[in-house]
DNA sequence: TCCAAATGTAGTAAAATTACGTAAATTATA
DNA sequence: TATAATTTACGTAATTTTACTACATTTGGA
């Protein structure tokens, strides 16, 4: 909780805040950067409230004072994270969009590394190391969210299948029951297939895991769901920074499944590594 | 080039230092921590130094004055810590290597952002924009990162597939020629097919793009190289950050398209978005 | 002994905080 | 439903703290 990213603290608090609050926030935020080297009476200059009202702001958040305040925020922005509140614009050239797009994306992983749930992936990584068999189903760019999974899990030694069919899908998640997992990703959680899917898996007594929307149809239909909530794109231009989260996550997963093994297991890691050896150009180094 | 890390600098200067501001230095150096936490007058005291020495310690590394010195220092701390040996140990738990992992993608990220050619992703742009027809391929990790981008270019009304298996890869690319694109995506760049398979590509008169390592046999086979310089340590048994760097470059290659192709191309990628829409459940929001 | 660099003193300016008063909003009461 | 009472929000102005500047003194080397 300490180390939360005060960005974040005021981005989420704004709603509660009172006008003159609000007014000092929409100023820190807009830039953050240029928050850290203005005087108390700078920024409420620009926030058009008093210096007193900055100040309250500032405490409200926990800090001692107004130097204070700034020196939390400056930590918060040099831990790579910036803020991004620019979208792409339509004249923007590689210098602009190049660090926006990566900042955009880094800020969505922050996001993400404050708000999930550790106990539900503690709960799916249980399901997963439980598996007799595991199934990763995914359409369109979660299809190769789906097949980045299996190149990762099948790792673990487990009969693992990756699967963008619908049909496909249908079929195995209707002869699947007790010991199979069926790991559904999707980032609308609405498309009907997949619920559908999802369902007829569920009613056959297999374990379903979500790795969707929170409050989604399919995350109804899932026996634990890892939910993510990333902020929509809006922006025509911006690329969807769900399927990275998404990604990430199986990251942790696999690296949970690693931990629970124990060091027995990394030797079978190692084989798998080794076992690429021959197929590359020595290294030189 | 990200500003160095202001406690090595003044490490560094030590030396060069004369007798008041070594004592500055000294007390900083002991506890960075408390010192931006105090006041001009407070440190100078610790230090048995008068305050404009401090000042001018401050003045001598850059910064504007003593508050702008603590707020560069903070800075310092706050990166230097995140970049602390984030590695997953044995005996982690969920809450331990859930923000590890996380953190661990976010510097990777940030790293790229500070060191990507600008220079170079415009010329990849300019080829993607040129081509008649683009390939991309990738095996293992990198051949969903290829499923990814083929999904993402297809958009833009273009012919493009993805290919992970070998002997697809070495017929297309000895049959293809001007105006093809080969967009080869390897996070070692020393495997052997791929390189093969990119010279079989140049050889014909194809542009060849590599997203891959630096100075790496592939890079050298490459028309432009996109070189991604992920630290090692993540990818230990698995491609962690590397894919997601590719991941997301590909992003910033598909905006600058977009951007390319103008206004006018919009209408098109919002007629591919609602194409999707029947497919889904209403969002009742 | 002179000069230049280094350091300190004292005064000044700037910044932040506090105390307090007024306005606005909310709640209670007639 | 209006109005009084009370709380909360906000600003003004004074106070205190903090940082900076100009200038003086010291120190050490030529």
């Amino acid at each position: 909780m300490q180390s939360q990213n005060l960005i974040n603290v005021i981005t989420d608090a704004l709603p509660g805040l009172n006008k003159s609050e609000t007014k000092v926030a929409q100023v820190i935020l807009s830039d953050p950067d240029a928050a850290t080297q203005s005087s108390i009476a700078t920024l409420a200059r620009k926030a058009n409230v008093s210096e007193p009202s900055v100040n309250r702001f500032c405490k409200r958040f926990n800090a001692a004072g107004f130097p204070d305040f700034k020196l939390k925020l400056a930590k918060s922005l040099a831990s790579g994270i910036r803020f991004v509140n620019r979208n792409v614009d339509p004249d923007d050239d590689v210098s602009s969009y190049t660090p926006k797009i990566i900042d955009s994306t880094i800020n969505t992983l922050a996001l993400v590394r404050d708000k999930i749930s550790h106990t539900r992936v503690n709960q799916v990584v249980d399901k997963l190391i439980q598996a007799k068999r595991i199934y990763f189903f995914g359409l369109g760019a979660s299809g190769s969210v789906a097949r980045d999974a299996e190149n990762k899990f099948f790792r673990f030694n487990l009969p693992v299948s990756s699967h963008d069919d619908v049909l496909m899908q249908r079929m195995l998640a209707s002869t699947g029951g007790t010991g199979d997992v069926f790991f559904v990703i999707s980032h609308t959680g609405r498309t009907k297939e997949v619920v559908e899917v999802a369902e007829i898996a569920r009613g056959n007594g297999s374990t379903v895991i979500g790795l969707t929307v929170v409050d989604s149809p399919l995350a109804e239909m899932c026996t634990v769901t890892l939910d993510v909530d990333v902020p929509e794109n809006t922006d025509e231009y911006m690329p969807m920074a769900s399927r990275i989260v998404h990604l990430v996550i199986l990251d942790v997963l696999a690296t949970g499944v690693t931990l629970r093994r124990g060091p027995d297991f990394l030797p079978h890691l190692e084989k798998i590594k080794n076992s690429l050896k021959p197929t590359r150009y020595k290294n030189d180094n």
